[in-house]
DNA sequence: CGATTCTTTGAAAACAGTCAATCTGTGTGG
DNA sequence: CCACACAGATTGACTGTTTTCAAAGAATCG
């Protein structure tokens, strides 16, 4: 059943023969998880590479004051894990915890590295995530960089409708680098447009 | 003289033969940018990847009111270029100008993505820069998530003194998302520490 | 329900931005 | 060599946005 989503996005997105697919599939472990429980905790090195088949989970720090910040969030066909970490082999500064019952699969670093060399295909389909996850967050960057509050709203909506109402509220202000407060007055005032 | 500098670059970061060095030089030419010259105007697509040898560009967008957003610099041993736009192939946002006389390698994409199924070491120190500059970049949205105008200025500092005397100190506020004042006001606070 | 979690609201304060003027240093041409 | 122009940096006064803190209102779930 798990497997089945992954292994689906990988016919998708890349040319993987059904054979390689098998050998992917025996380095892959399922992880559930229950809303709230972590999949990484601070502290912890991240070893794996993860792709989340059902449910949502985020990544985030939390600051001196207690205030988390929201690094990103992950959902069905989408990857995850800290990355410097994975390439450091250090502990990492994040959380990732699951916003509703999840489900991933699993691949330890080794057999993902080895199954990169031995499966071209995989390779390139990996390296292009790669790519595309470095374009999106140079993206944000410049969201930062040039909006205003409820700029980075607005666009948030149009960029990841799929979040809106599944994601609390603040925890998308989190993602914004925002307070809640602010998110909520900013949904208010732009319901009434100006007349 | 400019190729020497990449050459250097490559054989500290991989294992590349010269034979295959020689390779990638056949396909490398040599950008000289005086002062303020662009090497890519927003609207134009970018085709290559390019390496800093010598000086300093900067990339950047300018909004509706004109001010420029300055996503990042790059200076000597520094790639730069737009990743989006190669990717897609669709005309730039970003500018990219100079801001000393410098010397950058170009490679023309489809060259370059040859010398990468060609030389597996290449390939491999190529996928490397981009894991890092991926976490580079999450690593500054963390800074916009959870740090004050005073705090990115200190991590800036840092992480890069290099830059300090050499890019004005009105682009370094660009790049924290701040206004010039705001930064002439946080360095004034931040010499006189509170008794 | 009752309890928890999430969102909204209000008032005050902090922070950063804007605009305009002044200051500083550098380089150029008379 | 000086005077001037220019770009960059600083300062002051003011405005505006966002945060903070506290409380009240929805919404959700066992």
């Amino acid at each position: 059943m798990g497997f089945e989503v992954f292994s689906q996005y990988i016919k998708d997105k890349s040319q993987v023969s059904d054979k390689d697919l098998l050998l992917i599939e025996a380095q892959s472990q399922l992880k559930r998880l229950r809303k709230r429980q972590y999949l990484l905790q601070e502290g912890e090195v991240w070893r794996f590479n993860a792709f989340v088949t059902k449910g949502c989970v985020r990544t985030y720090t939390v600051d001196e004051k207690g205030i988390e910040h929201i690094q990103n969030f992950a959902i069905e066909n989408w990857w995850t894990g800290d990355r410097e970490s994975l390439l450091s082999g250090k502990p990492s500064r994040f959380n990732i915890d699951a916003l509703e019952d999840s489900e991933l699969i699993l691949i330890a670093k080794q057999p993902f590295d080895d199954l990169c060399k031995k499966i071209p295909a995989f390779s390139g389909m990996v390296n292009g995530i790669l790519e595309r996850s470095f374009i999106a967050s140079q993206d944000r960057i410049q969201t930062f960089l040039s909006l205003s509050a409820e700029e980075k709203y607005l666009q948030f909506l149009k960029k990841y409708p799929q979040l809106i109402n599944r994601v609390p509220q603040a925890m998308i202000a989190s993602y914004l680098g925002i307070t809640p407060e602010t998110l909520s007055r900013v949904r208010r005032e732009s319901q009434r447009p100006k007349p």
